[in-house]
DNA sequence: ACACAGTATACAGTATACAATAAACCGAAT
DNA sequence: ATTCGGTTTATTGTATACTGTATACTGTGT
C-alpha cells in the first residue's frame, strides 16, 4: 500500500492529491468510501496535515464530498452528473473552438490534420486497442483548446478532464466510434480552414455530444 | 482588524475564508500583496492551520496564488482575465437558458416578468442607486440558471459570480444601461415562452456580452 | 424484547512545535 | 564601488499533540 510518496520536488499536498485522485479515478475507492485521515496517513507514511489538504483540494476538483465533523466521502458520479458535465464541456470546447477561430495559424491547422491523419490510420489498423487514438483525440482537442487562448477556459476544461478520467474503464472506444471520431474532426478542420467561428462552435459542440451520446447507449447497453 | 471571526457553527476555515475573500472583494488587499500566514492568523487571533486551508480553497476559487515556498499574493485581475470570464460565463449561462427553457414552468416565467418589472420601475426612479437592480438583475438569471437542472452548471455560475463580485465597485450601471438590459430580459422571456432553446440561448450569450461591453467601455474611458 | 440513557471511542477541528528553504542582508575581497 | 559568498531571518512545509463532537456500544429499566 506504502507507494512511492517521495517522487518530485512538488508540495506533498499534491502528490498526495495525485496519488487518491488516481485511485479514486482506477476505483480503489468505491463510491461512498470514507477517506479517514489517520488512516491515509499511516498507509502514506505522513502526517495528517498535507492529507487534509490534499482533500480539500480534491472537493474542490469534484472527486469526494467533505461533511463538516464527518469527514470525505468518495463522491458518487451518476449518469445524470455524466449528461451534466457533458453539456457544460461540449458547450465550453465549443466556445474555444470559436475563440481559436481567428487565431489558428495555418502551420496549427496542419498539425491538427495531421494529428487525424494519424488518428484515421492507426484506428484502422488496431480497432481494438483505444489507449492510442485516446491520447491522439485528447491532442486534437487540445490544439485549439490552446489556440483559443482564453487561460481561463483552459483551467477549467483541464480540470473536468481529469473527472473524465473516470469513465476511462468505459471508454474503450471501438472502431467504429473512432471512424465518426475521425469524420467529425473533418468537419471541424473544415471550419477553421473557412474561419467560421459559428461553424467551428457547431461542430465542436455536436462532436462532443456525438461522443457522449455513444458512451452513454453503451453503457446503458452493458447494464 | 479583528473581525467578528465567531459567526457560526460553520468550520473555522469557511469563516476565515470568507473574510479574505471579502477582503479581497473589497480591495483591502491590493494586487500582488503578499497573504502571509502568522500574519493573518495573528490578526484573526487563530492558528495557522485553519488560515492554510482558507488559502488553498481561495487559490481554487482564483482569488489569490499560491507559489511553493513563496506562499500567497492576490491574484491580479486583468482586463483581459475580465474578458475570458465573461465570453465562459456568457456561453454557459448561455447553455442554463438552453437548458431551462424546455423546463421552465408558467409560473416561473410569470416570475421572470415579476422581477423585470420591478427592475424597469426601480431604474425608472432611481437611476443612480444600483444595488436594488443589480440584486433584480442577479435573481433574474437565477431563475433560469436553477431551472436549467444542471446542478454542475449551477455550481461553476456560482463560483464564478464570486469573482465578478470583484467588480463590483464598478459595476455602477446607469439607467441607460438598465433600460437596455430591461429590453434584453423582455428577448429572452420571450424566447423562453416561444419554447425556442437556440433563440434562449443566443439572447442570453448576447444579453451578457452587451452588459460586459458596456462595462469595459466605461472603464477604458474612466482609466 | 425494546427503548432509552450513559459511556466509550473514533474522528475531525484546531493549536503548536519543529524542520526546511529561500530571500535578504552584510561583509570581505577584488 | 561592486560583486560574490556566507550568514541570518522570515516564512512556508510538515509533524504531533490536544480538544470537541458525533456515533457506536453497552447496560439498565420497563
Amino acid at each position: 500500500m506504502n507507494q512511492d510518496v517521495f517522487i518530485e520536488s512538488k508540495p506533498l499536498r499534491e502528490k498526495i492529491a495525485d496519488i487518491i485522485r488516481t485511485d479514486i479515478i482506477k476505483g480503489v475507492y468505491r463510491n461512498g468510501e470514507r477517506l479517514v485521515e489517520p488512516k491515509l496517513a499511516k498507509n502514506l507514511g505522513i502526517s495528517r496535515t498535507p492529507i487534509r489538504e490534499a482533500l480539500r483540494q480534491l472537493e474542490g476538483e469534484g472527486f469526494i464530498e467533505i461533511v463538516p465533523r464527518r469527514g470525505a466521502v468518495v463522491k458518487e458520479l451518476t449518469i445524470k452528473d455524466i449528461d451534466d458535465l457533458y453539456a457544460i464541456k461540449a458547450n465550453l470546447e465549443g466556445l474555444a473552438a470559436r475563440q481559436a477561430t481567428l487565431n489558428l495559424t495555418g502551420e496549427q491547422i496542419e498539425i491538427l490534420i495531421g494529428i487525424n491523419k494519424k488518428f484515421r490510420d492507426y484506428a484502422e489498423k488496431n480497432p481494438g486497442i483505444p489507449d492510442e487514438h485516446h491520447k491522439d483525440n485528447i491532442d486534437f482537442h487540445n490544439v485549439f483548446i490552446a489556440a483559443s487562448g482564453n487561460e481561463k477556459l483552459v483551467d477549467i476544461l483541464d480540470g473536468m478532464s481529469k473527472n473524465f478520467q473516470r469513465l476511462k474503464s468505459m471508454l474503450m472506444s471501438d472502431a467504429g466510434r473512432a471512424a465518426n471520431a475521425v469524420k467529425e474532426h473533418k468537419k471541424i478542420i473544415d471550419a477553421f480552414i473557412s474561419k467560421d467561428p459559428d461553424l467551428a462552435e457547431k461542430t465542436v459542440r455536436e462532436h462532443i455530444i456525438s461522443g457522449w451520446e455513444y458512451l452513454k447507449q453503451r453503457i446503458n447497453s452493458n447494464a
